[in-house]
DNA sequence: GTAATTTACGTACAGATGTATGCAGGCCCA
DNA sequence: TGGGCCTGCATACATCTGTACGTAAATTAC
């Protein structure tokens, strides 16, 4: 499941958007939050420099800045992260989270009828893997 | 989304304990931790005094001892976590949730067709809700 | 060419979290 | 009837987290 520290929150929400950029630094992750998060360019220099002390990105200088990318990768971690959340508030039991999220959090119709496509998917063509 | 302090990962654990129990002492929960779980009673002790202090269970006297309950809805803890999870890792955005789940977290032959049978059960009888 | 800006780097610091100890009163068994 | 066990209550304490400041060097803007 990986040795490496968790992602807080707030790491997560940084490391996401690395991810996204395929590679930023400081100020771009900074310009990349959403309006309303509130935040400074120190803070997330400091985060920046967790993640990389957490062995999730790596940094290399460009000119003066320093470019973070990803070291762990990123489908991983959030595989390992959704797994700890299902172990924590569902038993480690994915389905019953599935049927959290279509009862209780907002799945729509339309939702719903991708969904079906995708069960679709799978049990046919179940030929991709 | 309620006002109340966050929950940590180890409070959960005893919460979700407390609820399925219905109501619980220390000791209680102590028992129905899972084995490999190595926990000090006092330190169970201490997260129920905590999830008290946050306004998730209350504790009434029963003899020489404290027995803990639900304050909050639990049905209604649940949501809001999932939702919170859901916007760290996923843009608040379900539906990618599910995928990833029905992809690369454990759903098996049998947890698809029940999945389908939920979806058919919603679509027709919808009559629920 | 000097002032303002941008950056890295080190450091700070309060609050949350996980884990537990110390003391004291009640209870149970031999 | 006294030693151990269970419990509550208070307190401790290192680490993690979120948030940021100060300093100094490089860069840009006039």
């Amino acid at each position: 499941m990986s040795d490496r520290p968790a992602l807080s929150r707030a790491e997560m929400e940084v490391a996401r958007i690395v991810w996204t950029l395929r590679d930023a630094t400081v100020r771009q992750v900074l310009d990349n939050l959403p309006e309303t998060r509130d935040i400074n360019y120190k803070t997330v220099q400091t985060f920046l420099r967790r993640l990389e002390a957490k062995g999730y990105l790596v940094s290399k200088r460009d000119g003066r800045s320093l470019v973070y990318t990803a070291d762990a990768r990123p489908k991983q971690v959030i595989r390992d992260t959704v797994k700890n959340f299902l172990n924590n508030l569902f038993n480690g039991e994915p389905l019953p989270l599935v049927e959290h999220l279509i009862r209780d959090q907002g799945l729509d119709k339309k939702d719903l009828s991708q969904l079906r496509t995708l069960l679709d998917e799978l049990d046919s063509g179940n030929g991709g893997k």
